[in-house]
DNA sequence: AAAAAAAGTAAACCCAGGCTAACTTTTTCT
DNA sequence: AGAAAAAGTTAGCCTGGGTTTACTTTTTTT
């Protein structure tokens, strides 16, 4: 069974944040927010489009499909919970923040994630 | 200016530890402990001693140099912060907060970390 | 509608960090 | 001391994920 790497996961998610956000989602926009060269970011979606993860008509835009937007929800959701984890509770900079969840978001086992789930909703801030 | 990744960390963290522990410390023993076949260990030690953070006489035993301690201790100090705020602040279970602690203890940021540290202090528990 | 600019792709390369197979050196056991 | 086992090394290969260069296709501008 295939299994999403950590750069996939990146791609999936920087599609979904620019969809929500109503930009245009070409490889030069994915290149240009993940700070790589247009070729990578061909080659990666060409990947996902394998792995029915992605749709793009030749030289068209790209699209998430139902299974690859649920797997890009559930790596920006966890980006969400550890970033404002680490802001709120940590007293983490948002910047700071921002940047350390994107590098965790993809390794963290389910029951951390949990864990910070928990304490956010418990230890209510 | 060189810079250690992730996978050379674990290479001095490992030694660090079984030193520690007053174990051997032979390619066999860093490999088997860090699950990965001998000639990998023979090459990442080749590189660490390049590097001179490491000595080894052919065919003897591995040694951190002064400046190899060091960096080890620094990731070893992050990995013990790291490991013991997950289980004792989150709940997460000793092996997983191990496991977590290993993968993220290389990409944490200072802020991150010093974040941990003020929490564990402060916090009192 | 032609020219210029922008977007996308293909080919070929690089590097880290694994691996196996095969070899050498050292240690241990009889 | 000689044979067997263990430890270490070397060479060559593979994969993921980047890169540049050079090309094609599409879009925009004049």
């Amino acid at each position: 069974m295939f299994c999403l790497t950590s750069s996939l996961e990146d791609y999936l998610e920087i599609i979904y944040i620019l969809s929500e956000q109503g930009l245009k989602v070409g490889i030069t926009d994915i290149a240009k927010a993940l700070v790589v060269s247009k070729p990578s970011a061909t080659k990666a979606i060409k990947i996902l489009k394998n792995e029915n993860l992605v749709s793009q008509e030749k030289y068209g835009k790209i699209l998430l499909t139902k299974e690859g937007e649920k797997a890009a929800v559930a790596v920006y959701d966890k980006h969400k919970v550890i970033s404002k984890f680490l802001n709120k509770v940590l007293g983490v900079s948002e910047k700071t923040a921002e940047i350390d969840a994107c590098k965790i978001e993809h390794i963290l086992s389910k029951e951390t994630v949990n864990g910070i789930k928990n304490y956010l909703e418990n230890v209510k801030m």
